[in-house]
DNA sequence: GCGTTTATTGGACCAAAGTCCAATGGCATG
DNA sequence: CATGCCATTGGACTTTGGTCCAATAAACGC
């Protein structure tokens, strides 16, 4: 199905543009699929598959403008990193690019080897983006397996609260709580609270306080 | 001998420049500092307590560049953020700024409204900065405070290693274990494991494993 | 209705951790 | 040498956590 070639989409308005970029970008060795519109692309990869990629984006379309793009781009977990690309770009609409994460911001005219080098840092990006949600991505799995209950005995748990005073906070028998701690360590995959407390650490999963 | 109004350092080969940005500043009942060579700046700052405070600066000047002065202003744990300012500056340059974390960029000529703007948010980002700073200083002092035993010993306790088997890695008996880690958990603040896993994390101490 | 999941509880028991008491030897600094 | 800090250990005790056994009740889907 797909082999493990990068993918390098690319959204301009101007086909000319298109199919210089994607001569460049296919030999580079990377394979280019280009859109004309923004609205395009985001029903395209909407529906992709999560594989290493990156977006040559240029500042100005018709339609949804670039940063508006990024703005929808960063709604996706999976998101592939942009490369802005624009002939005739402001100093803030630059910032706002870079600030709200992109890689590189490419004025034209630029050289082949810049280009490529910021879809190579792009790919890497993406690449390292990909590995901590799928790493992550099991951690979530673990806690999405915890019954709603788990999670509230976890979130004391790992905020150091005795059984006794986390069974007093939830109103049930200290011996209840230890059935769901028993639970959650086993489905966390936790040897040891500390253990447990690094994983909810990792996943941003808060602990409870009174 | 300081009172609490935020500085607002300013650096500018151009004298006219330093007036008119001190004005704006004094205006929005800021402290302006002026400098009109980086130099002046860093040697400046170096001795400067900490306070907040932020850093207007020219991205053109003569001897050290602006993003030079960053650079530089990055090695030092407390700096305050940038807000750059030029006539005229280039894409690649913008870019660089703000990914090397700038606040902002303003293309001269440019709002009053924006400037303060920009500088309340780099204050913003200062203030927090500082309180991270004494925050987690606090807890490196709690480590710091440790012998070297503790330490050792708060290595393994982190890493949810039972009493028994920290003694046998240490070659000493349980008994001696407690000891340690009820002065590390006082010295620590720490009202539970939970919470010296999380001061650990926070302040980049690494548990043991064998 | 029946099986599954979930939450709940009971009892007995063991291992682990925390907390008092107190003591000894090494080592450095004044 | 005396003082203090540090690491070490012992004993006795309580509390807490973990682990077996087993049971009941509500909710949900087929």
């Amino acid at each position: 199905m797909s082999d493990n070639t990068p993918t390098v989409f690319i959204v301009d308005d101007d086909h000319s543009v298109l199919r210089s970029l994607s001569r460049v970008v296919r030999q580079a060795a990377y394979k280019p699929v280009t859109f004309s519109s923004a609205d395009h692309f985001i029903d395209a990869i909407a529906h992709a598959p999560i594989q290493p990629a990156c977006l040559l984006l240029d500042l100005h379309l018709p339609g949804m403008n670039g940063l508006e793009v990024q703005k929808q781009l960063a709604t996706i977990p999976a998101a592939c990193p942009i490369v802005f690309i624009s002939g005739n770009a402001t100093i803030p609409a630059t910032a706002q690019a870079i600030k709200n994460g992109a890689v590189t911001f490419l004025a034209k005219p630029f050289d082949h080897d810049d280009l490529l080098k910021s879809i190579e840092e792009a790919l890497e990006k993406h690449r390292a983006q990909i590995r901590e949600l799928t790493q992550t991505g099991s951690i979530h799995d673990r806690i999405a397996s915890l019954t709603e209950r788990e999670r509230e005995v976890m979130a004391w748990v790992i905020s150091g609260t005795l059984n006794k005073q986390i069974a007093a906070q939830l109103g049930i028998v200290e011996k209840t709580v230890k059935v769901h701690r028993a639970r959650v360590m086993e489905k966390m995959q936790a040897a040891s609270v500390a253990d447990l407390v690094r994983l909810c650490v990792a996943a941003g999963f808060e602990s409870a306080k009174a």
